[in-house]
DNA sequence: CTACGACTTCAAGCTGACTTTAAGTCAAAG
DNA sequence: CTTTGACTTAAAGTCAGCTTGAAGTCGTAG
């Protein structure tokens, strides 16, 4: 019921640029302000929704995902199914990134060991350690 | 020894586009090829290069590490040195971004447990938990 | 009145690693 | 001679997620 805040304000609180905030709209992931002399303000609802926003965003959704946690569902559509489509498909994602910066990790020991005199050697030895 | 190359091979034996291997010609990562009748020509010397980076690539460095690699030590450092200056950083990132895959983990299996009715009621309780 | 600070819009710029496009050259094949 | 296909160049385009800049509006303080 707090009164409501400017897009300074509402910055501040999410620790975002107000050019941000002004972004989200633009493409939609904000719902059109309200204006008082032609400038925004943001009431709760606005707040509700740039929180889940920003949670989305720490949890590794992008913008396009978002929209679709927002709009791409039938409307009436509970939260936790939404959250939960949405999640499965990024855990996926989530294990195939843990996977290959583990290759890379293994990859860094490797390259570590290399006891070459000169980067052409390095280059030859992996030409024949993978003949493709 | 083997015969040279024209960029299309080169491309296919790596595969990478040949725009890729003319990209880093440009930006200086593979030094200037020889020409034949206007045409860039390839020897085993830019072949174990080229190796390198992609090499390199796949274990996660950018480009700039890359040049790094090359050019960011005094002539005749040796390639184990140099290799181990620049994983040191990159296992640091590495671990960084371990970190942050887990937390997003954390997340997701936290927003699967949602019970809200509508996602202005996450947005709600989002706010609530994290009075910042 | 003037200045200030915060806001507004729209368009363009940024990053990294390329790709795409347009226009041109060249050698070999028919 | 013409066509084909692979190459050449420089410049512009792509992606996401914003930021930055220019130019203008607004309410308030001095």
């Amino acid at each position: 019921m707090a009164g409501d805040l400017a897009i300074s304000d509402v910055a501040r609180v999410f620790g975002l640029r107000t050019s941000a905030i002004r972004y989200y709209e633009q493409i939609g992931i904000l719902p059109p302000a309200m204006r008082k002399n032609g400038q925004r303000r943001y009431d709760n609802n606005v707040l509700f929704r740039l929180a889940v926003v920003q949670r989305a965003r720490e949890t590794g959704f992008t913008l396009e995902e978002i929209r679709e946690l927002f709009f791409g569902f039938p409307p009436g559509t509970p939260p936790p199914k939404r959250w939960h489509k949405l999640s499965q498909r990024k855990i996926a994602e989530l294990r195939e990134r843990m996977k290959r910066l583990k290759l890379m990790e293994t990859l860094l020991k490797r390259v570590e060991d290399c006891r070459c005199h000169a980067l052409e050697e390095c280059g030859e030895k992996i030409l024949k350690q993978r003949p493709r």
